[in-house]
DNA sequence: CCGAATCCATAACGATACTG
DNA sequence: CAGTATCGTTATGGATTCGG
């Protein structure tokens, strides 16, 4: 792992040597979802070139930050506990992208995974805290997720479930994320479509899940 | 900037399309510390090739990262406030890769902005808030620091100045930092060479800047 | 089918030299 | 000092192929 090194000293160097390379974090992020296989982050990073992949895990593995674990027959990956502490980084490069992310592109697509890691990102701990548990089932874009919120706890996960609110959106649920607009807003002009119970409920989703911009 | 993305719509592939290709986040680190000149910057990424560095500073400029400002005869670059805001990240990086900071490499530099940078990184706002000012000269390899205290805020810059106690070190005062080495220890063993002021100081220091592996 | 390895064109990178 | 230009090397991207 040396070959690619910055000839410098220093916690942040050293940080980029193990997971500065092209497409490593983005591996990382869909690892913090939850161990996958190695077809499961190629759908999830879906322009990587399979060798790229396949060198990535390799070095991830060789440093220690991720692990190659065979399941009975397959074959999954997922962070070593050190691994797990880039969680704060890859949040906080999260929030600071948020911040600047327009509308989508037209090539660009919206995995679940990354739906997931969005939401953890503006996911407000302390407002959740004094909000009655609530769980939403959210289809955005072609990522289906069910979110509950139980206290400070988030989780996400892939697939739907008994939920107080389902609603659909786009790309542009950013813009109620981002408070640009309002949840009623939201709902009258579409970028919100509520499928099951009380739209209500989309105020709370709004103040749950907030990063300004 | 859109010719290296990632074909995903989401908070971190945006942050990573912004600064995630080589050497943009360590001009980001260097500039964090203060403005800087095309010189200083080369000199602190020394292996950095010139045209790189030309690259990374355009593209940085294009998406808004940082700015050129002429200052009379020279030209300087600094952040722009939404630069600036990529502190958290690059701290947290920082947190994450001293943890397995080795001992130093034969080829590996310590740069002042880069220590100047891991000092942040391992300063502990809320136990400096309740220790009594102070103020440290550090040389650390070839970097010669001046680090003020003072409750809750941090100043290190470049040079020398009057400390409560100055001191000397190479790289592995990483491990008073982390706590391998208490600082009466780092004295007898030679690690830290107090060179002026009480050297009961060196654990106050300790205990403001740490940082658990 | 999954988990890769191989091949090849292209683009980025790295070292050095060069210019206003 | 602040960059450009050039050119060989390396990494990436895309397609295809291989093995269990």
């Amino acid at each position: 792992m040396a070959a690619r090194d910055y000839g410098q000293y220093g916690g942040i160097t050293r940080a980029l040597e193990l997971v500065g390379e092209r497409w490593a974090m983005l591996i990382v992020r869909d690892l913090l979802v939850g161990p996958r296989r190695y077809g499961e982050l190629a759908a999830g990073l879906h322009r990587i070139p399979s060798n790229i992949l396949a060198a990535r895990l390799k070095e991830l593995q060789a440093t220690g930050v991720i692990r190659r674990v065979p399941h009975s027959r397959v074959i999954v990956y997922e962070l070593t506990p050190y691994g797990r502490e880039l969680e704060p980084v890859v949040l906080a490069l999260g929030a600071w992208g948020f911040k600047t992310l327009g509308d989508p592109r037209q090539e660009q697509v919206i995995t679940p995974d990354s739906m997931t890691m969005d939401l953890r990102t503006a996911f407000r701990q302390q407002v959740a805290a004094n909000l009655p548990p609530t769980a939403y089932a959210a289809r955005l874009g072609p990522a289906e997720l069910f979110i509950r919120v139980d206290g400070s706890a988030l989780d996400v996960r892939r697939g739907d479930g008994t939920a107080d609110l389902a609603f659909a959106a786009g790309a542009d649920i950013r813009r109620l994320i981002s408070g640009e607009l309002t949840p009623h807003l939201a709902i009258a002009t579409g970028v919100v479509e509520v499928l099951r119970g009380p739209g209500d409920l989309l105020e709370r989703f709004a103040s749950t899940f907030h990063l300004a911009v």
